[in-house]
DNA sequence: AGCACGCCGACT
DNA sequence: GTCGGCGTGCTC
């Protein structure tokens, strides 16, 4: 019990011998040849390419090892690309600097670099950045530059060296100018020092004191000038696993030798075991770490520092069995289990078919075999019913890895991958680089969600093709489950007919990238990814897609009914709600049964702005191209108004600020108004709203699904979020207030994403013994999305009509889509940037690109920034140099930001 | 990113 | 005539 609070010693669970990390001394201690030189890529903004460094005497490195080289005046991180025995003639040895030394060793074996040189060269990406996103925050560790008070200041500079007690409170009073002196300090300046010496060690980054103090540099200047103040380099400290100090009994011989107090804590400690935290022993025994010390200098004890895991522990205890599965379930699974290399699986299960089942048990053999397996899911923190489930099945295997985690837990969690034991890793799209040796699997769960594809700093992958790389280089299965596949997917796992497209298409982009990485041999020489790729030129096993289908519930539950109620006649009846009879009358009987619901709302704020009704004056963003949109943090405070794109807020006016009216309101449904309507309307109606304003804190989803599940509330009011895997049994009823916003959006997938939304909410439904029913309010109930929502098992028709539409306008998955963003703080220079970009891409468009565009992006300005885009239609037959696209970054000026988007999922 | 070199406006 | 602003270019 004492042992089960200590973690595993590093003997047992985690060989820290045997990880990959090492300290800048540490590997001074290896030994071989000496003098020889490295190629580094550095981690350093706008630079790319590689730099020579000599090594020092009797330090080995191996390309992939990260270093800690010196750059400029500062120190910062670095990936050995190649080793060199001679230096290339023209070298100026003059210039040439020695490594400071090894971060960590061994993090890329020969398929995960691969995978990092695939994701750069086909998302148009610098290398460094793509290696920056996989490897946990901070690990490539870069110099800063602080600032402190000067020790010398005023009293003179005697006392540096002594190093005694100093009296530093009392000097420091000195510094700012007394009335008498003759120099005056400018008000920055003087916000600089008030600063600093409010903080307890005189010291703050440079980062940090630019952001506190506008127009700091200048301050600054100043207080150098003067001496009152110095500014410095602070190396990078590497994270580190964290060590926590640990006491062991070792011996209990001659304890009679001991003074009384020396016995009592040997007893103690032999009662809890022989083994405890330092802290713990301390106060268990009241003692001092003098004492202990002691009886450890006397041998009987030793105190040695161990590493514990950041890493949040899994709360539950529960522990869960295999299923008995469906006969579908149980064909899936049968299909699953031999598959040998890789091979694509599109498990297409309509919800409430047990998919999770299925993946559980297809992963267990392999955990015995010693394979990992790696499961991607749309949002962690949404999903606490999936990763419990995962972790009472496979207990301690299962690791939790996504970008919430602090830096430490990331940090932890990576490590523990590293050791090479089977494992579950699940998590987000980030999670596809996990660094897993022996992969035995790959799911993605909930495939056709658009949370998989990043879209902000680059690279803009989408974990789904990054998983497809993954699983081939790997030679193993992956596992695409969705009710609602994508198209993209749909189409690669069909007949013979279709497939033969998909695979063209997919060799095509990969054969455009060997041969252009053979042609200019960059720092992608690195020697095992040769040697990988001579082994294994077509890549390993490659067998034709699997489509695997649940077309049934489990237990035969009855998938639910669905009602399409005409708002239009409702208002035509006179009923201004925005619940239509018949979702008013299931309100009711909700209550009175005892039985949950789910109100689905289109999103949070869209809707909610707020206008003067008097002179139609709306309130915009005055950093964006958007309206503000109402919020009420709490009941009681005062409203607010926000921007959804840039985080501004303002206080909520009174009246209107353009004519005074007072008639000054918010429209829309966003969730808080649509709560407001059902305390309203249903006053007895107990209601949980669940959306990113409630569940903006950590653990905040478990909390609110944890409450509603106990049956706290009768009806949970959310949005999107609410479509993303919630499986609680109790739910029957699922309104949607308004389907229309959805279905127009102008956006070549609008029809999909409707599709897709609206049955993923309605499955949410008749999940328990008692079947569901969803009420689905439209204006537009005659849509085709609408009517194929209705008949959820058609989906094939749906799809089939879907992609005629996409063949004809050569979109997704017929033609792939290139996305060029631009932004800056002057409209004029990003427009004309935006042209000047236009004009190079001539050479495309001849070979059959179509471009659209320049144009300015739907939301032309956030946060002060203006954003133009170019949009590409790349026909299947035609391949684009990844090195072309990426040398349209020289045509725009630094002020202008440029991005490339491969595949953007949003174009608006 | 940091820092050096380097070219144009307000001061002794 | 200098000091000092911050605009371009380099960092092995």
């Amino acid at each position: 019990m004492p042992q089960s609070r200590l973690h595993p010693s590093p003997s047992s669970e985690l060989p820290v011998s045997e990880l990959p990390i090492v300290s800048g001394t540490d590997c001074y201690e290896q030994t071989g040849q000496t003098g020889l030189w490295v190629e580094v890529l550095v981690d350093c903004p706008g630079v790319q390419g590689v730099f020579t460094y000599g090594l020092p005497v009797g330090l080995m490195v191996q390309p992939g090892d990260i270093l800690s080289v010196p750059f400029g005046a500062q120190q910062i991180g670095g990936v050995v690309v190649r080793c060199l025995t001679a230096l290339p003639d023209g070298t100026n040895l003059a210039q040439l600097r020695e490594i400071d030394g090894v971060i960590a060793r061994g993090f890329f074996p020969p398929a995960y670099w691969e995978i990092l040189l695939r994701v750069a060269e086909y998302y148009c990406t610098p290398l460094m950045q793509v290696i920056r996103m996989a490897l946990p925050t901070g690990l490539l560790g870069r110099s800063q530059r602080r600032i402190k008070l000067s020790q010398e200041q005023g009293t003179g500079n005697r006392e540096q060296g002594t190093g005694g007690r100093e009296q530093g409170t009392g000097n420091r009073e000195q510094k700012p100018p007394l009335d008498g002196m003759p120099c005056t300090i400018s008000t920055v300046a003087q916000q600089i020092l008030t600063l600093l010496q409010s903080s307890k060690t005189g010291d703050y980054s440079w980062q940090y004191l630019q952001r506190q103090v506008p127009n700091a540099y200048r301050g600054l200047q100043e207080l150098l000038k003067l001496g009152w103040v110095e500014s410095y380099l602070q190396p990078p400290t590497p994270i580190r696993p964290k060590q926590r100090q640990a006491v062991t009994l070792i011996n209990q011989a001659d304890v009679a030798l001991l003074s009384p107090r020396q016995q009592e804590v040997l007893r103690v400690l032999q009662r809890q075991g022989g083994e405890l935290w330092l802290t713990d022993l301390l106060a268990l025994c009241q003692t001092s770490s003098t004492t202990l010390k002691a009886i450890a200098q006397k041998g009987y004890l030793i105190i040695q520092p161990r590493e514990v895991l950041r890493s949040e522990s899994s709360e539950t205890t529960v522990t869960d069995t295999p299923k008995a599965l469906t006969k579908d379930q149980a064909i899936a699974l049968a299909a699953i289990q031999p598959l040998a290399g890789y091979t694509s699986v599109l498990l297409h299960g309509v919800t409430g078919s047990g998919k999770t089942e299925v993946y559980l048990q297809a992963i267990a053999p392999l955990l015995d075999e010693g394979k990992s397996a790696i499961v991607l899911v749309p949002e962690i923190g949404l999903t606490p019913q999936l990763t419990d489930r995962f972790r009472a099945r496979f207990g301690d295997r299962v690791c939790v890895y996504h970008s919430a985690l602090s830096d430490g837990e990331r940090y932890d969690t990576w490590r523990q991958l590293l050791t090479g034991t089977a494992q579950v890793v699940i998590g987000t799209r980030s999670a596809i680089f996990a660094p897993l040796a022996n992969l035995g699997l790959i799911i993605l769960d909930e495939e056709h969600d658009s949370s998989f594809k990043q879209d902000q700093p680059s690279p803009c992958y989408h974990a789904r093709t990054v998983a497809q790389w993954r699983a081939e280089l790997e030679q193993c299965p992956l596992i695409l489950g969705s009710a609602t596949p994508s198209l993209e997917t749909w189409v690669a796992h069909q007949e013979v007919s279709n497939q033969g497209m998909a695979n063209d298409e997919y060799r095509m982009a990969n054969q455009g990238m060997a041969n252009k990485r053979m042609a200019n041999q960059e720092p992608f020489a690195i020697s095992p990814t040769e040697t990988l790729r001579e082994q294994n030129s077509e890549f390993g096993i490659r067998n034709s897609p699997v489509y695997l289908s649940l077309p049934a519930r489990v237990q035969a539950r009855p998938m639910p009914a669905i009602e399409v109620v005409d708002m239009r006649q409702e208002l035509g009846r006179g009923n201004r709600s925005i619940f239509s009879q018949s979702l008013q009358a299931a309100l009711n009987h909700l209550h009175e049964s005892g039985e949950q619901g789910i109100l689905f709302i289109q999103r949070r704020g869209h809707s909610t702005f707020v206008s003067c009704r008097s002179c139609g004056y709306v309130v915009m963003c005055p950093h964006c191209d958007v309206s503000l949109a109402y919020h009420q943090i709490h009941a009681e405070a005062r409203p607010v108004l926000r921007c959804h794109y840039c985080n501004y807020t303002q206080a909520h006016p009174e009246v209107c600020p353009e004519c005074q009216s007072s008639y000054f309101k918010h429209f829309g449904s966003g969730t808080q108004r649509v709560t407001q309507a059902l305390e309203q309307e249903f006053p007895t109606l107990r209601v949980l709203r669940f959306d990113s304003d409630t569940t903006r804190t950590k653990g905040a989803h478990r909390s609110l699904l944890t409450r509603f599940a106990q049956g706290d509330a009768d009806l949970l009011v959310g949005t999107q979020m609410l479509t993303k895997g919630i499986d609680l049994p109790q739910v029957t009823l699922v309104g949607i207030v308004a389907a229309d916003g959805l279905l127009h959006l102008s956006d070549y997938r609008a029809s999909e994403r409707t599709f897709q939304v609206l049955t993923q909410v309605a499955g949410r439904c008749g999940r328990g013994d008692r079947p569901g029913r969803v009420i689905l309010q439209t204006y537009s109930p005659d849509h085709p999305v609408i009517a194929a929502v209705q008949q959820q098992q058609q989906y094939e028709p749906f799809v089939q009509t879907e992609l005629e539409q996409r063949k004809l306008l050569n979109y997704p998955p017929y033609g792939r889509l290139i996305l060029l963003k631009f932004s800056g703080l002057s409209p004029g220079v990003v427009q004309t940037t935006a042209a000047q970009v236009a004009a190079a891409l001539q050479p495309l468009q001849e070979q059959g690109v179509e471009r659209l565009g320049p144009a300015a992006a739907a939301i032309e300005r956030v946060a002060r920034r203006y954003r133009w885009q170019i949009l590409l239609k790349v026909p299947a037959t035609v391949a684009i140099s990844a090195s072309f696209l990426s040398s349209l970054r020289d045509l725009c000026p630094s002020s202008v930001s440029f991005a490339i988007d491969i595949d953007p999922l949003n174009i608006g």
